[in-house]
RNA sequence: GGGCGGUUAGCUCAGCUGGUUAGAGCGUCUGGUUUACACCCAGAAGGUCGCAGGUUCGAAUCCUGCACCGCCCA
């Protein structure tokens, strides 16, 4: 079998990428006797592309969820989209704006037909690129938030929580963006601190000419509203106003003057403008005093009739005009610089403007007290931990939810209003007639539920609720939910929430929060710096599973990760490196003319034994047994989410131990082998263990080599995605293989030192001397080949201690000298300093320990006779590098 | 204002329950066309673990304070 000689992943990653979709292996069984694993998608915007930060989140979620599938288990990754109201219209409304058309224009339902068409057009990108990304979802099992199933979960559960008083209509402050032309959820708006004004206004007092009151505010247009003025009832130095009224300016509009707490007499002059109609705090004051509320600012953020002259101008155009007209009646008395907060539009940016409008809400605490309590019992745990923090702040301080939305997509509310008697009825399918007057005159709310509001369903709508499926009683509650802290609020806490009230048990056992990406200045990624990555463009240019490892190297909980183009290129060679140890094994193999051939026992960590001395050669005993720890570690750091650690075992072991040694090693035996024998047998077992090992992390690299390495398809499963995940074995473990290839390691690793010091011509072979009391010796003679070749050095064994001679090495089990030109020793004597300083050092701080009655009576045994043994190691090579440097 | 996190090699980061000479990748330097791989091989250099105290026989690790950086909430 030919393999290329470079590692092309383009070549072969679309190929299975398709395959494994077409043979359904990603698909998890309806009813199965294994222990379930299932974890929904957090959904992506269906109007969106999935960017690096999606890539690394799909990629842990992969890992985890391959994992699990290898372990046996039935194993189900739900994906899916949810509709993303506000940015879904935009989008469609920006498109619709290009053809010179408003969706006014076009009516309600054409326009929620042209968005479903875009839908169909475009909606399938980011299942496109999931499968690209090699992410081992059931696609059999997609779902989109407007399904008709999970819309009638959506209706069911509002319909549940209205009949309960959980759901509740009602005239309110909420912040409504002027551009997107809907109320928002306090969590829709990003507040941000900008340098702005405060300017100080004076109002004439009413019937005392002279007297004036002076109010300081940050937005003066919304003074064409003010209904009152405040000052603290306690506040002496206004007690000549009580029951007074002042003239507003501007308006001609006589105002009163109102004892109220919302005055703070420490702050500014002690004088407040009230607006009920457009400050939330002066709206509960005006409930307080029953004041009229008279709206100034419109949806639009546009000047309302009631503004005056002012009407039809742009709230900030509004504010220009208001100053100078204020300033030339000598009413703005001050204007200073002042450091603000306002809100914005988390969607558009747009400054949000609080109005008081009829919105449906859902009252929270009751939910919210189900939802903290499942996190301080542990039902729900967080990782790291440290996140459940962050959730309890929040849902102690939680504030009731508006879920109406003024948009055309999405979930319309599931309300009908009575036009004769204006009765409201909450219902699953529209009625027929009004329950209490019995007209059919009724028209459907016309307002839709905020995104959230359905994907706060996701974990039981997308398996069938409020239908008692098989997949509920599979897969809920789900076993873990990976994804971004920033959405921690908006989708994890109102998962908990919902899920709770609606399924009696959480929606998940455990939610892993991950980091951000980062570009190498460790600067976030957006749109507006240019930094992002692409994650197809660097898919293609460096290979799925190189940028999959890339992120994976970076992944350790509570960190973010810094993606660099350095690191999709290492990964890459880490890719090519693996690639090329399969050319090596399957070419040598091609060329002995054996068919590649795997042994029955994979699991087993058991290599096979040459029939003919009855033995295993040493290196496949050490390779199995590094393969067993290798797992150990494997395992452990991918269930604790130490994905970094993951990608680093793995990769040290392949790169590190199986390419640099373990083939090195065995290049001897295949140099002088044609045939089948073990070794090679157990090659390509180890080899073929390792890709299991690593095939959670890579997975489309790990399947091509996979496949071309077993002939014996009858025998194995068709995917190795479907292969069991390589377990520790405690019998597996071969202290003895270990500690004679590390040995020979070590008596290779001093011998190359030496020669590079020496600087030797590599390809010149030196004779030397190894000198050893202990079991060195016999780990030389027995690999006297594998010395020769590895470091070019012909040894002398001798047993017995070192002579004093000049450039003579140690390891802690002997002592190496080779025959150097005398130009050399120089280099050699000053390497030995050196080294006998650092001894020196070691000696002092291991022997003033050691002296210390404190230590030796508190610190654990095994702490002290460590460091004894240390001492004593140290004492030995220094006295070795005294008498060699005579 | 409240909360959370970070500060370790030139860069990006590990370092789990305090313990023996603090690790990795990339980068740097030196030398190499060893037919699996130059996306490679061998070797090396490089760290007063942000600062100041404290606890301890022992601190990068625990505690307190400070400085700087970042994020979230109000």
């Amino acid at each position: 079998m030919q393999i290329e000689k470079v590692y092309e992943p383009q070549r072969f990653e679309p190929h299975w990428a398709q395959w494994w979709i077409d043979s359904g292996i990603f698909r998890a069984a309806g009813t199965s006797a294994a222990r379930s694993f299932s974890l929904v998608i957090p959904p992506p915007n269906v109007t969106g592309s999935l960017h690096i930060g999606h890539m690394l989140e799909h990629t842990e979620i992969d890992v985890t969820i391959r994992w699990h599938r290898m372990l046996g288990e039935n194993t189900l990754w739900l994906p899916g989209t949810d509709h993303a109201g506000i940015a879904t219209q935009m989008v469609v409304e920006r498109k619709l704006a290009e053809e010179g058309i408003r969706r006014q224009d076009l009516g309600r339902e054409a326009f929620e037909k042209r968005v479903w068409e875009w839908k169909a057009e475009y909606g399938d990108n980011i299942k496109r690129q999931m499968i690209r990304m090699g992410a081992s979802c059931d696609w059999s099992r997609e779902r989109f938030t407007l399904d008709p199933g999970l819309s009638r979960a959506v209706r069911e559960v509002f319909v549940r929580l209205y009949e309960k008083g959980l759901i509740y209509r009602g005239e309110y402050m909420v912040n409504r963006c002027p551009r997107c032309r809907t109320a928002l959820s306090d969590l829709e708006v990003a507040h941000a601190d900008v340098q702005g004004h405060m300017w100080h206004l004076r109002y004439p007092v009413h019937g005392l000419p002279g007297r004036f009151v002076t109010v300081a505010t940050t937005r003066p247009e919304t003074m064409l509203g003010d209904t009152a003025v405040a000052i603290n009832p306690t506040d002496e130095r206004y007690r000549d106003l009580h029951g007074r009224t002042v003239d507003l300016p501007l308006m001609d509009r006589e105002i009163p003057v109102i004892l109220d707490e919302l005055a703070d007499p420490e702050f500014g002059t002690g004088v407040v403008k009230v607006t009920p109609a457009h400050d939330p705090n002066d709206f509960e004051a005006g409930r307080r005093h029953n004041l009229a509320k008279i709206q100034v600012i419109g949806e639009d953020g546009v000047i309302t009739a009631a503004g005056g002259k002012y009407a039809g101008l742009d709230r900030f155009e509004a504010r220009k005009q208001v100053l100078a007209d204020l300033c030339a009646l000598g009413a703005l008395v001050k204007t200073e610089d002042y450091a603000l907060n306002i809100g914005k539009c988390a969607r558009c940016g747009t400054i949000v403007e609080p109005l008081v409008s009829t919105q449906w809400f859902v009252k929270t605490k009751p939910l919210a007290e189900k939802a903290i309590e499942a996190v301080e019992t542990g039902r729900i745990v967080f990782v790291p931990a440290n996140w459940s923090k962050t959730y309890f702040e929040w849902m102690y301080n939680i504030r009731d939810w508006c879920i109406s939305r003024q948009l055309w997509w999405g979930h319309r509310v599931p309300a009908w209003h009575c036009q004769e008697c204006h009765e409201i009825i909450v219902a699953r399918e529209a009625p027929a007639k009004c329950d209490r007057c019995g007209s059919a005159e009724l028209e459907q709310d016309t307002d839709v539920l905020d995104t959230w509001f359905s994907s706060g369903l996701w974990p039981f709508s997308t398996l069938g609720w409020p239908d008692q499926t098989e997949d509920l009683k599979a897969f809920y509650p789900t076993s873990l939910l990976i994804t971004g802290f920033d959405i921690l609020f908006f989708w994890v806490a109102r998962m908990a929430m919902l899920g709770i009230e609606f399924m009696g048990d959480v929606p998940f056992r455990q939610v892993y929060i991950h980091g951000l990406v980062r570009d190498a200045e460790r600067q976030k990624m957006s749109k507006t710096k240019g930094n992002t990555i692409d994650p197809l463009i660097v898919t293609e240019k460096y290979g799925t599973d190189a940028v999959r490892m890339a992120l994976l190297q970076g992944a350790a909980p509570g960190t973010d990760i810094v993606l660099t183009e350095e690191r999709m290129e290492s990964s890459r060679a880490f890719a090519n490196k693996i690639w090329n140890a399969a050319r090596f094994l399957l070419g040598k193999m091609e060329f002995c003319g054996v068919e590649p051939w795997l042994p029955a026992r994979l699991e087993d960590f058991r290599p096979e034994a040459d029939p003919a001395t009855g033995a295993v050669p040493i290196e496949d005993r050490w390779i199995f047994s590094r393969l067993n720890a290798c797992a150990a570690q494997a395992n452990r750091a991918i269930e604790t989410y130490r994905y970094h650690e993951a990608a680093q075992v793995l990769w040290h072991f392949f790169w590190h131990e199986f390419c640099d040694w373990y083939l090195e090693l065995k290049k001897l035996e295949f140099r002088e082998n044609s045939r089948l024998t073990p070794g090679w047998c157990n090659a390509l077992a180890a080899f073929e263990t390792a890709l299991r090992l690593l095939h959670p992390a890579m997975p489309f690299l790990t399947e091509e080599l996979w496949q071309r390495l077993a002939t014996d398809r009858a025998a194995r499963p068709v995917s190795i995605a479907l292969a069991g995940y390589p377990q520790f074995r405690e019998d597996a473990a071969d202290a003895e293989a270990e500690r004679e290839i590390g040995i020979l390691q070590e008596i290779v690793t001093v011998a190359r030192t030496l020669r590079t010091e020496a600087k030797l011509d590599p390809k010149l072979q030196v004779a030397g001397v190894l000198y050893s009391l202990g079991p060195a010796l016999d780990v030389a003679r027995r690999n006297g080949e594998a010395i020769r070749k590895l470091a070019n050095v012909n040894l002398e064994l001798k047993a017995e201690a070192a002579p004093k001679a000049p450039g003579i090495r140690s390891g802690p089990e002997f002592d190496l000298a080779l025959h150097l030109p005398k130009a050399q020793e120089d280099a050699q004597r000053k390497r030995d300093e050196k080294e006998r300083e650092q001894l020196l050092k070691n000696i002092a701080n291991n022997e003033r320990q050691l002296n210390d009655e404190k230590f030796l009576g508190r610190a654990p045994a095994h702490v002290i006779d460590g460091m004894r043994q240390k001492l004593a190691d140290y004492k030995t090579q220094l006295g070795k590098l005294d008498t060699s440097a005579q």
